[in-house]
DNA sequence: TTGTATGCGTTATCAA
DNA sequence: TTGATAACGCATACAA
């Protein structure tokens, strides 16, 4: 920069000023200030800028998964995307961290109180995570994208798990199903644990809990041991809810193998409607989970509590439409 | 850091001195610091500090693709958790910055060039990119997952598409298949063009332009619209070569829809040995592309420049081992 | 409209 | 082993 205001005939605080869009340059100034940084190649330092300004203008997105997951959720891609989109709208960088290890969390958790971020969107938190735990102390703008079961009076976005699980298993109670099973997963987080309670809601006295198969995570191998297991354990199954469509795909794989014709003989929903959803034979029934909606809803948050438009912790719930289709 | 000074009656050279380690530091005085930032709740300032270092301790993984691809590609996922665990080790902190849009693009450029990591980690740069030309002025240690074709005495790491490409074309050719087409994607980068080269090559006087189908990418909905059209053009046609997994998966229901049997009637091999691979019925034979190990050797490049380890541009080349399961 | 001076929160150099 | 003090590169309040 001081190059620029060498080559240029003025003072750096000019240079800042044009930069900025702070007005108050004249042309002649402008033209040769212009004409100065195109010569000397000058880019401005994002690090000192931040110092001065006392924010970057950056806001995170902490993925906190085991790696395997993180291949595997195909929301949350979209909701990494969701949230870009927002971000990039208000002229905010996304920056993206990934938390695989507890070396990686400390070092985030660094960055994040040490003001690398104006704000936050955290996704798949879980209970006593060390990052919800840094998001706590640190006063930082936050939203997360589902909630923990141990968080409080921080901003969150998410669906209504219970409700839309205890539809979907009623419109599946509804095709005359008899013996309806569940194979679940993630019980520890809010997402496995009320998709639970909707299906027992929907059940309520004939819920068994005999039929509920818990797997490892929302895994299409998962949902092969989850439904070969739900058949030892209850030959006489029609009707299974996936709890997600990554299952669901591997229920029907193991359906298959076991001579059972879907929905003739047993039925199927899953959750999610991702890319799977349409992929399967035949196509799944399912919950449309909006995830880029989520992403976008999350950062939003952010952003207006960064601006001071939102200053108290909010709830946003957002719409899951049931999508009907073959399997059930 | 002032505070913590006070507290403690010592100068902040002193604390500076005992968090970066540099020893020289009486027990006392790490006593009285260390009661004092808990007591004053300090939290270092990661700008001021890559301020006055001049370096972040922290890598770029820049992904530029258009969104559907972005969740559609299972190896860039694998490819950033591959970088993340060789930056980790080394306590970097990789930040991920997703560019989906022009705007995207120039902003993105403006941090890398201002200082804000130490270097990067590029995948999927096409032609022309944008972010090329930022790496190129911007002197910034950098390695490309894949090599663009204008990319020059700049380090990548990548694989031999056209080898892979041949060999496994050979294979398919060794199950005595006389008809044999290929269903082509991203034409306009290496890994697209090389793979459709391998393939010209291992068929050798036997190839037919006309048994090339291209599409528009990598994804499972455009393999079926490539296989169907291959279908229409080549009704004979008794083997192909799917340029991923995803396209190969499509294929394989377009080939169901169309009452072939894989592998009997038709022999089918895919690329990348992805999850897609063992979700298929059957299975498919493919290239296994070693995901996770690109995005660790890219970034084991990157830290090597910054350290001055490596002064030269260099390209890696991984093993690219064939899968052979039971789709041909 | 422009220049000057001070501050942002660290690190690093140099004496002590 | 420690404490001053000068960078680091920019933003900004204030004076001109």
């Amino acid at each position: 920069m001081h190059d620029v205001a060498r080559e240029a005939g003025v003072s750096r605080g000019t240079i800042s000023r044009l930069l900025n869009g702070d007005g108050y340059v004249s042309v002649e100034a402008r033209e040769r200030i212009e004409a100065a940084i195109r010569k000397v190649g000058y880019a401005p330092n994002a690090t000192a800028r931040n110092l001065a300004r006392q924010r970057t203008n950056a806001v995170g997105f902490i993925v906190h998964e085991p790696h395997a997951l993180f291949l595997e959720d195909p929301n949350i891609g979209a909701i990494m995307l969701g949230a870009n989109e927002a971000l990039s709208e208000a002229d905010y960088q996304m920056v993206c961290l990934v938390v695989g290890s507890e070396r990686d969390a400390t070092r985030v958790g660094r960055y994040l109180r040490g003001g690398f971020v104006d704000g936050c969107v955290v996704v798949s938190a879980r209970a006593n995570d060390p990052i919800t735990d840094v998001m706590k102390t640190a006063q930082l703008p936050v939203a997360f994208v589902g909630h923990p079961p141990d968080l409080h009076d921080l901003s969150w976005v998410g669906i209504d798990n219970v409700a839309s699980a205890r539809e979907i298993t009623a419109r599946l109670l509804a095709t005359g199903r008899r013996h309806v099973g569940m194979i679940a997963s993630a019980l520890d987080r809010d997402s496995g644990a009320d998709r639970l309670a909707g299906f027992s809601a929907a059940l309520g006295d004939r819920f068994d809990a005999g039929l509920v198969v818990p797997v490892d995570n929302y895994s299409y191998s998962e949902g092969v041991r989850g439904m070969t297991e739900l058949l030892s354990r209850a030959p006489h199954v029609d009707g299974v809810f996936a709890a997600s469509d990554a299952v669901a795909a591997g229920a029907l794989e193991a359906l298959l193998r076991a001579g059972r014709r879907v929905p003739q003989d047993v039925g199927v929903v899953g959750f999610d409607d991702s890319a799977w959803a349409t992929r399967c034979t035949p196509p799944l029934s399912t919950v449309r989970q909006p995830a880029e909606g989520l992403g976008r809803a999350a950062a939003r948050s952010v952003l207006d509590q960064i601006s001071g438009a939102q200053s108290e912790p909010a709830a946003i719930l957002l719409d899951t439409p049931i999508v009907w289709r073959e399997s059930a």
